[in-house]
DNA sequence: ATAGGGTTAG
């Protein structure tokens, strides 16, 4: 005889979380009613994924529509992550007034942010250019005793001036988030090496990748080490190709290999095309002033060096200088 | 079985 086993609530909600997953959210609702129809019913936790499913569709109407109905009808009460999920869903629709809105409604209601609550509700001022806002959520997070800001806390306080290109106030912040015991980590860098860029302020870039490279290698044999060492970072593809990105602009060619060359340590593929474009389009006519006096060209020779090894790197022809070639000479345009 | 972090091509 073969047991006829019923699917429980975790089934059931297992299958709604498959189909959200899946963007199907008519498919996700009809769950959602047989388990109704059959006495399984669903729980916060179902409720939540299907916010979810909305937010990222960007049904945010729908999102508050099922809220009422999981209140109303089913008699459950939205908790934190409920709200959580909302106010996430506002910042993708870009809208940071309704996140706020939507944070006091929960602090209204007695429910307590926690940590994910109050750096979501950051994530909003970041991502609509207002950092200082941002750090206001923040000074009530380091503020409130029942929460602990950790590094996404932090990251998301660098981001918001990073994407105003507000170099300074962010290096002032990552200094603070240092002293308070936290390493900057791949985000931290990957904030500020976008920052920098947007700043356009090169020189950073250089102190940015001193500091990166130092972390990339772990402390070698005899080395002396203690618990306040920063730990070894992995750099990913985003922070380094920033840097190179940069460094390539701004004809700094010497760190610019040392830059891919770690990116090739790392497994990453630097984007060849993109930084030919960029030589070719700034760079392809430098060093061909015939009225350099020796003592320039002097001062120059190691640039240069750097310039021509770079080059040969790109699979450029490195013996051009001063002749036309532009290009059009690559892509056919011309 | 549910919620938060940078970038993703000038």
């Amino acid at each position: 005889m073969i047991a006829r086993v019923q699917p429980d609530h975790v089934t059931y909600t297992t299958v709604v979380s498959a189909f959200v997953k899946a963007g199907s959210m008519d498919r996700a609702r009809r769950v959602l009613a047989e388990m109704t129809r059959v006495g399984v019913p669903a729980n916060r936790i179902t409720y939540n994924i299907l916010l979810k499913g909305y937010c990222q569709q960007l049904q945010i109407d729908q999102a508050k529509e099922l809220v009422r109905e999981m209140t109303e009808d089913a008699g459950i009460e939205p908790d934190v992550v409920s709200y959580n999920i909302l106010i996430d869903g506002c910042i993708q629709v870009d809208d940071s007034a309704g996140a706020l809105a939507i944070f006091n409604e929960m602090r209204a209601k007695g429910i307590a942010p926690t940590k994910i609550s109050y750096t979501t509700l950051m994530k909003a001022f970041a991502l609509s250019g207002q950092p200082k806002l941002a750090n206001k959520v923040f000074d009530e997070m380091l503020n409130d005793p029942r929460v602990k800001a950790d590094l996404v806390a932090w990251n998301m306080l660098v981001e918001g001036y990073c994407r105003l290109g507000l170099v300074e106030e962010s290096k002032k912040i990552i200094q603070r988030m240092k002293e308070h015991g936290f390493h900057p980590d791949v985000a931290t860098y990957g904030s500020l090496a976008n920052g920098i860029a947007l700043a356009r302020k090169p020189g950073e870039a250089l102190l940015l990748w001193n500091e990166v490279k130092d972390r990339c290698t772990a402390k070698k044999e005899g080395e002396k080490s203690d618990d306040s060492d920063p730990p070894t970072l992995k750099p990913d593809e985003g922070l380094l190709d920033t840097l190179a990105d940069i460094c390539v602009r701004a004809a700094f060619f010497k760190k610019a290999l040392e830059i891919v060359a770690c990116m090739e340590e790392n497994g990453i593929p630097p984007n060849k095309t993109k930084f030919t474009k960029i030589y070719v389009e700034m760079h392809s006519r430098m060093f061909t002033s015939k009225h350099a006096s020796q003592a320039r060209q002097d001062r120059r020779s190691e640039r240069k060096r750097a310039a021509e090894a770079f080059k040969f790197w790109l699979g450029l022809p490195n013996s051009y200088y001063g002749s036309e070639w532009r290009l059009g000479s690559l892509d056919g345009d011309n």
